[in-house]
RNA sequence: GGCCGGGUGGCGAAGUGGCUAACGCAGAGGUCUGCAAAACCUCCACUCGUGGGUUCAAAUCCCACCCCGGCCUCCA
């Protein structure tokens, strides 16, 4: 195994060396729940979910940590507006964030912990930056002094005096700087509030990632990841904390992936955010598209990369799981059945060992994961091929069985492909409708065999006109959605 | 202003010193088909933002310039 990743920390690509000797913990913020997650949030958990995927495949233990924001002021005043309380609201987009990742094959983390369930684990951090001298309480808040951390802005690669002559952050008479900030927030009347030794309140924003991922996967840990726009402040401040805190190194990597951009009608390229207000949810495209096409599409470009969005790119995207799905379904009208989407491991030896290896050798360049899509589509070229012989001799058979465990595995090291391929051409379809479709099909081949090719091109239009596009194959007539 | 990242075919996107510049989409021709569709085969960047330089050799390294995006404030 020889994972490299780009260290943002580091500004370089180097290798990964695990803390501990085949085990990686590895923290990734989350969503704060208050709206609906949209296609920036799809592009950080699926790159994450596959960073996650190819750690476990090259053999590691992984300890996976992706958090909930579930307490913070755009919660409280969503919730306000909304008229419900604000553990509701975050409870409905927690449940939502799960449906939106089902769809998109994202799996879960192995802890998914919520702030407000750490409230203690802050306490006990602050109390130790106080002690430290890194804390001071002011007017019932709590404020981390970055004047005394002298490695303030190393992941940021902002020194502090550059910081504080650009700082745009308004003057707070309670700052001893104006960088400073909020570790835990005086209680207001009419918000929620804890307990805690500076008097109730709540806590701030970066805090919690402390604790929870101090919690979870130890006052060291691996990697650390999240998207670009959280380098500067919040995973600055993270690790202020951290370090601040425990008084030694925190987290070896950091990983951060580009942003999700939206193509103007004027051609400009600007970034999609919910405070530019030309975000698009993950529910209202999956109205449209498959998940797994918004998958294939944030798997095509690499994770650092910006990534342009359009619906034509992902129509793009969708045809090309159409051509990942035309296989396996050519090897399943093949071999009768289809090899299980079991990933495939590093260690694990394989029939046709070139495909194989050239994906490990991508995935393991800082997740190359459109130069390890290339391989799962020459291995797709690779099963039509063998599909479309017309020899029924054994080892052609054979040759065809290891090429498709091939592309099933090695797709489901992507998490694509591993659903059922008719079911993928065919999505939606009611029995109902799947009956008349076949009845059709019945009508238009006695039709074919009369050699009355008049109205057997009659019934293909009128299914056409209905999205229903017919293939005829050796074994029979089959129906796709056009 | 400071700091990052980027400009590769019609589109998306890999490649970061040396085989014919991956792969997908779109397109053209062919095979198959009653005709299609799907699939397969062939073709589609003598060239990698521009101009210099280093080198036997550069899309890949160096310098300059032009353009684009992001961060420096809540944001994934």
């Amino acid at each position: 195994m020889a994972i490299s990743f780009y260290n943002t920390l580091t500004r370089r690509k180097e290798p990964f060396v695990p803390r501990v000797a085949g085990k990686a913990g590895i923290y990734v913020c989350g969503m704060t729940v208050y709206d609906h997650c949209h296609i920036g949030h799809a592009r950080v958990m699926v790159s994450f979910d596959v960073i996650v995927r190819h750690l476990r495949a090259s053999g590691l233990d992984v300890t996976f940590v992706r958090n909930f924001t579930d307490i913070d002021d755009k919660i409280l005043r969503r919730a306000q507006e909304l008229d419900i309380s604000w553990q509701t609201l975050a409870q409905l987009h927690i449940d939502g964030f799960h449906e939106d990742m089902a769809a998109l094959g994202v799996a879960r983390a192995d802890v998914e912990p919520k702030a407000t369930e750490h409230i203690a684990e802050m306490h006990v951090i602050i109390q130790r930056l106080e002690a430290r001298g890194l804390a001071y309480a002011a007017g019932g808040d709590v404020y981390f002094a970055v004047d005394r951390f002298p490695d303030y802005g190393k992941l940021s690669g902002k020194p502090l005096d550059e910081l504080q002559s650009g700082a745009r952050v308004e003057v707070d008479e309670r700052k001893r700087n104006p960088l400073d900030f909020v570790l835990w927030k005086g209680a207001k009347p009419g918000e929620p509030q804890w307990e805690s030794p500076w008097g109730p309140g709540r806590p701030g924003w970066h805090i919690e990632c402390s604790a929870m991922s101090g919690r979870y996967l130890g006052e060291s840990f691996d990697l650390h990841g999240g998207g670009m726009d959280l380098i500067f402040p919040h995973h600055e401040n993270e690790i202020a904390q951290s370090e601040g805190a425990c008084g030694h190194g925190w987290v070896n990597g950091w990983l951060h992936n580009g942003f999700v951009n939206v193509v103007a009608e004027s051609g400009e390229r600007v970034k999609m955010s919910k405070s530019l207000g030309n975000f698009r949810t993950i529910r209202d495209l999956l109205a449209v598209f498959p998940g797994e096409a918004l998958r294939m599409f944030i798997l095509n470009s690499h994770y650092r990369s910006p990534l342009d969005f359009s619906g034509e790119l992902l129509e793009t995207a969708r045809a090309g799981m159409d051509r990942i799905y035309g296989a396996l379904r050519a090897a399943q009208e093949r071999l009768g059945a289809l090899p299980g989407a079991v990933p495939l491991t590093a260690a694990e030896g394989v029939d046709q060992p070139e495909f194989a290896r050239r994906f490990f050798e991508a995935m393991d360049d800082d997740f190359n994961t459109p130069q390890a899509l290339a391989v799962v589509f020459e291995l797709a070229r690779e099963v039509n091929r063998g599909a479309a012989q017309p020899s029924e001799a054994a080892d052609a058979r054979a040759l065809l069985e290891k090429l498709t465990v091939l592309l099933r595995r090695l797709g489901a090291n992507l998490g694509l492909g591993g659903g059922d391929p008719v079911a993928w051409f065919q999505a939606g379809a009611s029995d109902n409708e799947s009956e008349e479709i076949a009845s059709w099909i019945a009508r238009r081949n006695a039709a074919r065999k009369a050699r009355e090719f008049a109205e057997a091109d009659r019934i293909r239009r009128l299914l056409a006109e209905k999205g229903i596009l017919l293939e005829d194959g050796k074994d029979g007539t089959t129906w796709r959605r056009g």
